[in-house]
DNA sequence: TCAATTAGTACCGTTTTAGTACTGATTAAA
DNA sequence: TTTAATCAGTACTAAAACGGTACTAATTGA
């Protein structure tokens, strides 16, 4: 159906959330509260956008999460690349690392690449400022 | 992870096939050989592209499938259209009739549209002539 | 030491998807 | 008029993906 997991869908919702209160350190359950997602899910889900550096973790007692960068400096390519996985359309796209079966006799080969590549630059074209109502 | 199902990479791939011996009425069969997709699945896609008129079928002996437009006239977004469904990035987008658990106290209410709609534009603006490699 | 908090991993149930099978309708030709 | 070829429609099954949860380990401030 070319669609966004529910995943990537509660991630935008959190980072607008934590871009709304910024600089503040909030804790998973906090958020799940605001946001009204499952806190577990909510763990999940910081932990996937801390590993793409996205978000900043504190560890211990008193931790929490922030932003690692400015709201404008946050794409949706980015988000997606951490909770989806790459932008892959079909399997035959070359950074797929995926083999396809039917490459040797496939009349389309390579076709793909610059539809995926339009797709990828319109999602970086997307920031969470943005997403959070800003102009810039 | 952002992927097109396999179901709209095989019609790409049969479409190409049909626009590369333009005007040939073929059988689902001959299809299937042409291009190593298993017979009943390639059966399954062409009754979904007829339905979305992309194709046009003749049946009773003898019939078979032809394209029912010039291939430059046919859109990666119609493709998708006839085998996954409408573009729907996420159950927020308002075409999607979909209902959102969180929208009440959703702070990106609304803002997936323009997005969806960039994405949409972007598979609009390649035609099957462009995927099997002409110019226009 | 204790409590709060994130990190990491593993698991399970549901949903979606791919693929197949079967029956019915239509048509050309023998 | 009968037969064979072919598409139309529906229903079913097996496998994969996804969403969500649970549990344990590591870290840190008090």
């Amino acid at each position: 159906m070319l669609k966004l997991s529910k995943m990537t869908d509660y991630a935008v919702v959190i980072l607008a959330e934590m871009a709304s209160l910024d600089g503040q350190l909030l804790t998973a359950g906090a958020l799940a509260q605001h946001t009204k997602v499952p806190e577990p899910t909510v763990s999940k889900i910081l932990k996937l956008l801390v590993k793409q550096n996205l978000v900043a973790s504190t560890r211990g007692s008193n931790g929490g999460y922030t932003l690692s960068k400015s709201p404008n400096d946050i794409n949706m390519a980015h988000v997606i690349m951490a909770t989806d996985g790459p932008v892959t359309l079909t399997a035959c796209v070359e950074s797929s690392g995926q083999h396809c079966d039917l490459s040797d006799n496939c009349n389309v080969k390579g076709k793909w690449n610059p539809v995926n590549q339009a797709m990828q630059n319109a999602l970086e074209n997307v920031s969470l400022q943005q997403m959070i109502g800003g102009r810039a």
